[in-house]
Order: structure tokens, then sequence, then C-alpha cells
DNA sequence: CGCGTTTGACCTGCGC
DNA sequence: GCGCAGGTCAAACGCG
């Protein structure tokens, strides 16, 4: 890497003796969240990483991260991103390469040629960039391009092993509180358990809670690495309503068979319609009728296998989304894939003091109130990722002519490694509204991108403004170079 | 036969 | 320490 790249706070030392290597504390903060073009590097960690990991050399590290492929096929021109595997904390991470077509996102060689002094810039900032034309999607020259993309692979492997190390060392309820896996939840409207929202899931477990007369149904992504789950279950309060969480985030496209995410926007306007729209009827990898073909009834027991064969009138209550250490406990539910379905409010967390939405309440958090920390870039990244996958399933899967009209204006709330709260209005940098350019899709007209770092500066401004005397952390301060 | 679901058992954390 | 609750496992089962 070049020397313009300014070293990360080395993390203290693992651990004192090289016997607690269950001790990974240290990586809460700086490891688990690197941003998606900040690989780990050996002087990282110092002298202690390869004693903590205890493996003698980085060539077995890197061995051993070869060893375990991903069966991923990388998007073009990216830098092996397929090397990651993880066990249980790779939803936590920042993809290496995320869900988009760009090929010159998140190409840290690349943006390292756009502007010296913005290493550490997360992804909006290279949409902008490479959507102004600055070279954007301009290359590296030979050897040094060789060379930039050596490095990524080897800190990827790097990051892979000492992930899957750490994987292997957390035992299963370790892996459970893991904090930094995000959590996003939907409540919706309708009368079929199981909502599509375009990923392929397996059911591996269903159980009755105490709170509520109806089984919750526990899903894994069935994608090849992908640890992302969900769980379903209908909500006690109103039985009407569906509600689904989902934890982590999927680091790979939608499966083959199905359209892909049409762009959208989530923001309420009249004048909202959809980019590309697919025709109705939408292909949609349907197994089973739902209640109103066959009758699913309430039932309780074995009704996990309940597809949905269409679903009208859904009505997205709130959404969700949440990093935090605190579940909210809310549940949630997806849009369904057909007529009608709504958004009425999206809320998004991603901040260790969670919001605790409750469930289906539009609106959850109030904008403005405490406004006082900034966040990092890639940590903002991080919540348009969560918003992106999940505005993403839900506009994916609705009708064309869903009533989006009724969205209304998104809280953002975050926190920083303080935990101090930052609450942002929706408008206030959203604010034309426009979210397509998180789609990550091919398809979105280029102008779209502008509105990305038209969101993004916004943003960071918002945050200034409020947290004048903030001091950031010291990982942040690159990040608020955004122009 | 393969794949996904079902479902009882098991594991773990937490509160008392 | 015990019981409860949530989450997960995995063998059995069912369906195409």
């Amino acid at each position: 890497m070049e020397a313009k790249k300014t070293p990360p706070p080395p993390p203290p030392p693992p651990s004192q003796s090289t016997t607690s290597t269950n001790d990974f504390s240290f990586f809460d903060d700086f490891f688990f969240e690197k941003p998606p073009n900040e690989l780990v590097e050996v002087g990282d960690f110092g002298p202690y990483l390869y004693e903590w990991l205890g493996i003698d050399d980085e060539d077995a590290v890197v061995e051993a991260a070869v060893q375990t492929p991903v069966n991923h096929p990388p998007p073009p021109s990216s830098p092996t991103p397929s090397s990651i595997i993880l066990e249980s904390s790779e939803a936590a991470l920042p993809p290496p390469v995320p869900n988009s077509q760009n090929s010159s996102e998140y190409n840290p060689a690349i943006a390292n040629n756009n502007n010296t002094t913005t290493t550490k810039t997360a992804g909006h900032k290279r949409r902008a960039e490479s959507v102004a034309g600055d070279g954007g999607n301009g290359s590296v020259a030979g050897d040094e391009a060789d060379d930039e993309n050596n490095n990524i692979k080897n800190r990827l492997k790097l990051r892979a092993a000492t992930m899957a190390k750490i994987a292997a060392t957390l035992t299963m309820n370790q892996r459970r509180s893991d904090n930094n896996v995000p959590k996003f939840a939907f409540l919706t409207e309708s009368e079929e358990e199981y909502l599509e929202d375009g990923y392929r899931w397996r059911k591996y477990g269903q159980k009755m809670v105490r709170h509520s007369p109806f089984p919750r149904s526990y899903y894994r992504c069935t994608a090849i690495g992908c640890n992302v789950k969900k769980r379903v279950e209908r909500s006690p309060d109103d039985p009407t309503h569906v509600m689904t969480t989902y934890e982590g985030l999927h680091y790979h496209g939608l499966p083959p068979e199905l359209p892909p995410p049409r762009p959208f926007s989530i923001y309420s306007s009249d004048s909202i319609v959809p980019i590309t729209a697919p025709k109705p009827p939408f292909p949609r990898r349907v197994k089973t009728g739902c209640s109103c073909c066959r009758g699913v009834g309430g039932g309780d027991g074995g009704s996990g296998s309940a597809r949905a064969g269409h679903q009208v009138n859904n009505t997205i209550a709130s959404v969700n989304v949440e990093n935090g250490a605190i579940d909210s406990g809310d549940g949630s539910a997806r849009a369904g894939n057909h007529a009608n379905n709504s958004v009425t409010s999206v809320n998004v967390n991603t901040g260790a003091n969670a919001c605790g939405g409750g469930s289906g309440v539009s609106g959850v958090n109030d904008a403005g109130s405490e406004r006082s920390a900034a966040i990092p870039t890639y940590v903002y990244d991080r919540q348009m990722q969560f918003v992106e996958q999940a505005v993403a399933s839900l506009q994916s899967y609705s009708a064309p002519n869903a009533p989006m009209s009724d969205v209304t204006p998104m809280d953002v709330i975050t926190d920083n490694h303080d935990q101090s709260f930052m609450d942002v209005d929706y408008e206030d940098f959203f604010g034309d509204g426009s979210f397509s350019d998180f789609a990550s899709t091919s398809s979105a007209p280029a102008g779209e991108d502008l509105v990305g770092k038209k969101i993004g500066t916004g943003l960071l401004e918002d945050i200034l403004n409020f947290s004048p005397s903030m001091a950031p952390h010291p990982h942040d301060q690159q990040q608020f170079l955004w122009p």
C-alpha cells in the first residue's frame, strides 16, 4: 500500500498471554469496522497477530485462507473478493466488493488515483467520483496495479484467515451475541407468513415463543458462505401483520433465476415512478400457494413451509434497521412481492444504542433529537447497505404501481464509538428524495449517482453541523475529507 | 433421489 | 443451582 495511507491506530496487544485466545475484544472497534476498501494488514496488529492466531508465519495465514474458497462469482475487475469466507462473522464485515456492477467502486487503487488524500473514503464517494467522469473508470497502469491488487489479495487472505480463526474461536453464544451483525426488521401487513424477498432461504428451525401464539420460523440464506439469517413470525399484537427480522447482510447478488431489483425511490413524491419497472406478473420463486389458494390458515406447527403464492395489499408499516447490541425485538416483515405494497417508514439504526423501535410503529425515531456525534463514513456506508438491501428487496418485489407516496421521511440514527447518538432527518440529506443511487444496479441512469454524492455530502455536513465540538474517532478523520 | 421442511432434542444465557 | 426461553441442530420426513 502506498505511503499516503495513514496507518490505523494499532490495536492493543490481543492479550497479555498467549493462552487467552478468546480475547478478541480488541477487534470490535478496529478490525470489524474496517471500511470496505480497508483491508487488514499485518502491521496493523503489530507482532501480536500471529502469536494470537497461533500461526507461525504469514505464509501459513495466507495458505489457510486460500484453502477456504467461496463460490461467489467475483464482480468484474474486483480484486479477489471471493477469497473471504467466514464462519460466522462475515455478516458484520463490509463486503470487499459490494453488490455493485461498477467495477471502479471499492477499488482502492482507483480511489487513490482519484484522490490521494482520501484513501479511506468509502463507497459512496467513489461512486460519485466515477460518475463525475474524472477518471473513476480508469485503471492503474501496469505493475502498480498488479502490486496493488496483490497487496489487496494478500490482505484479504489475511483477513479471511484471521476471521476464520476468530470464528473458530468463538463459542456459539459468543457468535449469537455478536454486536456487529446488523439487524433490520420489517412489519408487513399480509395474510402470508412468508413473503418473498428475492433471496433463497433455508428453514432451519421453528419454535413457539412465549410472547406470541404464533410460531417463529428461522431461516438462513442458502448462498454459499452467506450467513444472513432471518426470523419470521406473525405479530402477536396484530395478527394481520407479519414480522421478519433480518440478521446480517447479503454480500452476493440475488439468485440468478430471479429478476434483478428494480431501481427505485422510497421517498414520498407523487412523481416517483419505478425506473425499470418489470411488467407484471413478475417471475416468482413461489413453491406453494398462499392462503387464498390453498388455505394456510392460521396454522401453527408445520406452517413454516407456507410460501407465499402471492401477496396483495401488503403494507410495510415500518422498516427498522439495526446494527446495535440491542435487538429491536420487533421482528419484521418484508414487502410482499406483489400488488399494492407500500412503505410507510424506514428506520435505520446502526448504533450500539438501539432505538428499540416498537414493531410496526411508523417513524419510530423523532428526527432532530439527540444529535451529538459524528459517524465515520464507512459506518454510514454500512447503514446505506442495510437500507439498500432492505429497500431493494421491498421495491423489487412490490408492485410497480405500489403507492410509494405513502412513504414518510426516514430517520437515521447512529452512534459513534462513544455510543452517543446522532439523529438525522431523512430530508436533511436526502433532499430530493431519490434513493436510487443505492440500488447498486447497472441500469440506473448515470445522473443518479450524483444523487449519491449529494446524499453523502449532505449527511456529513449535517453531522458536522450538529457536532462541531465532537472530536472524531481517529478512524474518522480521513473520512471527513469528503469534498 | 435430491433437496427442503419438520420437529424434538440440545445448547446456552439469564433471571431467580 | 434450577428452570425458562430463545436459538440451533440434525435425523426423519415429504415432495417433486
